[in-house]
DNA sequence: ATTCTAACA
DNA sequence: TGTTAGAA
């Protein structure tokens, strides 16, 4: 009981999570096959926030990658930014 | 070499 | 959305 995975104390103490930011844009665009334009685009159409650095690159978090997948799907059903948003956010 | 913003023959 | 120029 209240036993704890490797895992999750190898998150802890290397600071690895699924909210870790990590990927750079470029390797963000390979993991999810959008561009890094779209990429851009829907972070100001507000569907992600992605943290910057000092150098004020992007950094995203593999949630943030699971949520552009999320995009994409939705997208090739039809759906604009807008509807895109709503859905998201009811996901929350 | 990469990424960022702004802009468009 | 693609692409490009100029800066970082």
């Amino acid at each position: 009981m209240g036993e704890i995975t490797y895992t999750e104390v190898r998150e802890m103490m290397l600071d690895v999570g699924a909210n870790t930011p990590a990927y750079t844009i470029g390797v963000v665009a390979d993991m999810t096959g959008l561009t890094a334009r779209q990429i851009r685009y829907y972070e100001k159409a507000d569907l992600l926030k992605p943290i910057r650095t000092k150098g004020n690159q992007r950094l995203y978090s593999q949630n943030d990658i699971e949520r552009l997948v999320q995009i994409k799907k939705l997208l090739n059903k039809g759906l604009n930014a807008i509807g895109i948003k709503k859905i998201l956010e009811e996901q929350e």
